[in-house]
DNA sequence: ACCGGATCCTAGCAGCGCTAGACATCCTGT
DNA sequence: ACAGGATGTCTAGCGCTGCTAGGATCCGGT
């Protein structure tokens, strides 16, 4: 009994996993409109109920692939900040890691924070993966300023702004480069910023 | 000939806003899942070939419902604007009333910025309301000021990433207030900024 | 009065997410 | 060794979607 469900169980989180990587891999090279659960179960070789044995949903195999995409940028934007060569300069390194994520993975990126999913983000069971990419921008700024989580929100969103906007052509797509360049001298250390204004 | 044909064609127009301001209504009452063109064409009280004669497809009806509220939120920032007590505080009025904007009109904003469409943005032609709404914002900016462009673009990106971030809960939904203080005063004019960085 | 064209609706197609119920397959207890 | 039951999988189908072909109907112009 134990030997055996033992193996089951790991065949069956090896599908589990298959299931996840081929619905990326149809979104990567096909877009998100062909992922389809009739043309995912006949990739992974299953009938369409077997996809349902393992996930509540189409929407939760989404949420499963963005939660990758959210481990995967997690490790990117660590690598790039610890990459960088001087402390003042790790906040730049992150956000061009940042943009270089989304405009290198829009599929996957838009799994992340564009396609409705089941993923609830504010409430207390935060995915660790989420905070942990969130950190990286917060670890960016002197831990004594005290509002390192704000400019990590701000920044955070108009990274994000500048993705989804430019993709879409509602602002020019170029000049991407000066954007960021624009945007880091703006929130760069507190010390640096605009004279402080209270509160 | 003419009168009847006039007549016809008046009679035409009024049924095409007819439509779109249905579909707006049925969006905003429901959200756009409960928009499909079934539901529309009962609603407007014809059959759904109707709709296809005034529109291309269903992404045709959202792109002219995401028109009309470019064409709103141009008004609802130039008000913003102009009722700034003072000039200085003009890129706070009209980043507060966006803020505004998107909150109080979720449906809409998502038929603006988030739901596919077929609106293109980055050509030559640029619908005139979307250029309307950027201009407000280059507008906060002195006219001296060559990179007022791209204050505007940052900006706006900054704006739409702490809609959306915090409307799906990425970002906490709470402290809205703090952020655009602090996107304001980062951003504020130049004369106030951090020191110069280069070109 | 009647013809011709514009207008509109009924009916249906292919595809979607999802599921009930039949079928096979394999482990377990005697 | 074998029957019985649990487990796993598939076939078939439901209600819905966006969209369209073809026929009926109505109405203005001669």
């Amino acid at each position: 009994m134990s030997a055996i469900s033992e193996r089951r169980e790991r065949e069956r989180a090896q599908r589990h996993r298959l299931i996840v990587a081929t619905a990326r891999e149809l979104a990567e090279t096909e877009g998100w409109e062909a992922v389809t659960t009739r043309r995912l179960a006949e990739r992974v070789e299953y009938s369409q109920p077997v996809l349902y044995s393992h996930f509540d949903g189409k929407d939760a195999i989404v949420a499963a692939v963005a939660l990758d995409g959210f481990t995967e940028l997690a490790g990117h934007l660590s690598r790039a900040r610890q990459a960088a060569p001087d402390p003042g300069q790790s906040l730049r390194a992150v956000c061009h890691a940042y943009l270089d994520f989304a405009t290198e993975r829009p599929a996957l990126y838009d799994a992340m924070f564009v396609l409705p999913t089941e993923l609830r983000f504010a409430s207390a069971e935060t995915p660790p993966p989420l905070r942990a990419c969130f950190d990286e921008f917060v670890s960016c700024f002197d831990p004594g300023d005290e509002r390192r989580e704000l400019s990590a929100e701000v920044i955070w969103s108009a990274l994000h702004g500048i993705t989804v906007l430019s993709r879409s052509g509602r602002i020019p797509v170029g000049g991407q480069e000066e954007r960021l360049d624009f945007l880091v001298a703006r929130f760069g250390t507190a010390e640096n910023g605009p004279a402080d204004l209270g509160s």
